[in-house]
DNA sequence: TTACAATAAATGTTTTTACATTTGATGTAA
DNA sequence: TTACATCAAATGTAAAAACATTTATTGTAA
């Protein structure tokens, strides 16, 4: 399918609007497509980024600003959603010896083994 | 920049997952760029997409159900995003004559006004 | 015509995002 | 050391998104 019938336009579009509109659109159906995969194991995709960056870093820890500095969408509230995993105990956070402004976050061994179960779809 | 410096991530990457961080970082960028150059303006992208819509469909109104089909997100609700535009007088909006269900939505002058200003940016 | 299904939009609610502010800790210059 | 700037994370909040449900209207088969 074009872009022009995937989004019903076909007027005023210039190379660099089509290009634009063309990652948008794609960006956003693959974004979609995660969310869905995501759903049964009650994650949302920046839930599984995070825990993510966490299993490439293991058994390091991350801090929550190199988390934000990682992700994406910098304004998603990184330690919300920090927050969120360790309701559901996937993460261990506790705050760093050496600054105790920072605060050091690891994947848990049942976050090792739910992104196993997401990986093996 | 390389994807992987701006993600800080290198291990593990195969050819689809590079192209599928790298379409979702570069829509990111896109689509926070836009959000900036909106602000001054006082629209979000989602409005700004509804607005240009109705522009290429002007004088002709169109149903919340083809905003719906032709907005990337399909989740956010075109009836609610009407709502604030009609706040903000730059659409108008009528019940369809021939069939009470469906709802017109044109673009107001003022709509259409805004919409050049965002252009001469 | 009368049920009932299907459709279009609106609404209710919960969660998430964006953004500003606060809290607590550390660095640094006087 | 003290005062103040800077930094890291958490928190408050208003707005927006996600998702389910409701309302009103139209289509359709018995």
């Amino acid at each position: 399918m074009k872009i022009e019938e995937a989004i019903q336009q076909k007027k005023f579009m210039n190379a660099f609007q089509k290009v634009h509109v063309n990652v948008l659109y794609t960006a956003s159906f693959l974004s979609q497509q995660t969310s869905e995969s995501l759903k049964p194991f009650r994650l949302t995709i920046q839930q599984f980024n995070i825990l993510r960056i966490l299993r490439g870093r293991y058994p390091e820890p991350a801090t929550i600003k190199e988390l934000t500095a990682r992700m994406l969408d910098k304004m998603s509230n990184a330690s919300r959603l920090v927050d969120k995993l360790l309701e559901k105990d996937l993460v261990e956070r506790r705050t760093c010896a050496d600054d105790r402004r920072r605060v050091d976050v690891v994947i848990s061994k049942a976050g090792l083994d739910l992104l196993g179960k997401v990986s093996a779809l």
